[in-house]
DNA sequence: AGGTTAGGCTAAAACGATTTAGTTCTTTTC
DNA sequence: GAAAAGAACTAAATCGTTTTAGCCTAACCT
């Protein structure tokens, strides 16, 4: 069955070679093939010369350690489960390659998917890598998930939150962008620039995250002795055509109402220049506009957009270590409360105000 | 042990049930169990009271199987692995997205990773899906991956190339978009519009599908007498900074040495309009552009850019339902030969011309 | 009555690893 | 010279499933 001149491995008939292939070739027991291929050999007083045979023969059959199996059996699988809302969204794009690089420092791998904000979506991602026996997860929750998280704790399955939190249940750590901080400096900004009227867009949503930033816009405006604000709120589940349509309404007004507006996300944003665009508002003579979070589309633009900066490979690695922490002493008890980490964003000025 | 109003499954201190657990609280054996959840119950006649009573058990325990153990048992994981050049780039992003919409309707998962057109890190890549015990790839390869695929194969591992393919290697299928016909549709539609100094950039690399691309560029010409060509090649390597820098530097000769510019990828198209955004060439009076690919940066500048479009989502189906094609015959002598599935582009007129 | 069939289940092997507890020599130690 | 220790391995259990091959009882033929 040997083909002349082609080496054993790259043979197209070749099937699946697994430990014990490797042990009748070498002449030894599967458990010697594991301590060599485990480093373990040493330990287990294998002698040199055997190490040496299990190798070569290993390598010669290109021998793969089937994860599955190992996975069964060791109850690990070095792998942890990253749920974002939307893996095509920028933002969450980076941040998950991000923790990617990061994870693989630690040498685990990440499988990632979107819940695209469903709840019952998300429920499902929870069960499909739990299924799949994944060690750990780092998710971006939606509104009502802390019970079925709570859940993967009790099955002592470390869960670090990113991007949102869940400000009643402080025993499940998070890693996210000081929302509150980020707006009020700005805010702090635009006024500081001489803007008083400015309006907000935020989108419809009970996260506390979300809450934050309005917070800020709000007690900003009130320590400065303003007292009317002007928020829109897009509803929760429209399209994007009907968004754009809402936020395209209210920008008529820019000008009259308003004279700056600050967008609360990323996405809010680029649907607020789709807008600005067709309505051929000037930026920033007739409106200043600031968005909360970057995008390549902000810098390319013109003029180019003013953001404040998430910093997202901090939140990445921040929440990788958080959880890597967690399971080196998975089994012990966790701590019952942890204050959400909340790193600190930059303002990037641009053209646009 | 039980925490009274509490159900069973939601106790914060439950270990992971397994199917013996199960069997043993219903009082019945495991493979009882497993024909239950598995739906051969009736097959098996495991009468209407028993399998009314294990349902009800293990919905109690909050069961789910293990897909490690399952996988090992059965040979299959219901998994398919996606390997793309970045999953952090808008077509990428997209093209897995459809992906995996289109996996979950065969019920199959995909777990997708990055190479960052490493050949390296492809194969460790392909390495690592093969220990997971994949069903099946989809890939985006690199210039040498050919061998390594035709290693998949020789395991019955069904492959499926997108975006990019082997033309000497018949005997791996491809879906990708008509590369010579999309690049062929937008220079002629540049020629009908007037222009005939049409500018090329490229990106160094010895993949067919851009040399199918350039090939088209050529071939247009040729066939409208246009003799000279000019076209700009920029470095495999280079980083985003040392990128911008050369396209900038072409782009300078905007107007006196061409007047059209049609960008071969989507990546190269932001940078180009980034250098005209720094150089304030006026489009399209200066400088027709057209880009091959279409992203939301291109909609969303001033003035919106045409682009070739590519099906994105029909590939991503293509790509899935032939891969399933293929699982479902697998055992089967694969045949030998392929024509690569190649999708017909389209043209969105904008504003850059 | 004896043999076949059907119904309703279970035992046990198998998947491919890891790991604990030995086993069999050989060498020290007292 | 017997007991203990060390060296170099190996046998077998185990992880949680699936699946093949039975087992046992009751009903059905002839």
């Amino acid at each position: 069955m040997n083909v002349i001149g082609v080496p054993a491995h790259t043979q197209y008939y070749m099937k699946k070679v697994s430990i014990s292939d490797i042990a009748r070739k070498a002449g030894v027991s599967v458990s010697t093939v594991s301590f060599v291929m485990n480093d373990k050999a040493v330990k287990m007083r294998i002698s040199r010369e055997v190490i040496e045979r299990v190798e070569h023969v290993a390598r010669e059959m290109g021998y793969r350690p089937n994860q599955l199996a190992r996975g069964l059996r060791t109850g690990k699988t070095k792998t942890i489960g990253l749920i974002v809302e939307n893996i095509s969204n920028a933002f969450f794009a980076t941040l998950a390659k991000s923790i990617e690089d990061e994870a693989k420092r630690y040498d685990y791998k990440v499988v990632y998917c979107s819940t695209d904000n469903d709840e019952e979506k998300a429920r499902d991602l929870i069960n499909m890598l739990s299924q799949r026996q994944v060690d750990g997860y780092i998710i971006t929750p939606t509104l009502n998930l802390a019970e079925e998280i709570r859940k993967l704790q009790g099955e002592s399955k470390p869960v670090v939150l990113i991007d949102r939190y869940f400000p009643a249940h402080t025993e499940i750590p998070a890693v996210l962008v000081d929302n509150y901080e980020g707006v009020s400096r700005g805010m702090e900004y635009l006024l500081a620039k001489g803007y008083s009227r400015i309006a907000l867009v935020t989108i419809e949503t009970e996260m506390a995250h979300m809450k934050d930033r309005l917070r800020a816009y709000r007690d900003v405006l009130r320590r400065h002795g303003i007292g009317e604000e002007l928020v829109l709120v897009v509803p929760y589940n429209s399209d994007h055509e009907a968004a754009l349509q809402v936020v395209t309404q209210m920008l008529t007004r820019a000008g009259a109402d308003f004279d700056a507006v600050f967008f609360l996300t990323n996405y809010l944003g680029v649907l607020g220049i789709e807008a600005i665009k067709k309505l051929q508002i000037k930026v920033p003579e007739q409106l200043a506009v600031l968005c909360f979070d970057d995008n390549d589309i902000f810098r390319l633009f013109t003029p180019s957009i003013s953001v404040i900066r998430q910093p997202i490979e901090a939140i990445g690695q921040k929440a990788v270590s958080t959880l890597m922490e967690r399971l080196r002493h998975s089994g012990e008890e966790a701590p019952l409360t942890n204050l959400p980490v909340q790193l600190e964003a930059d303002l990037v000025r641009r053209e646009s105000i």
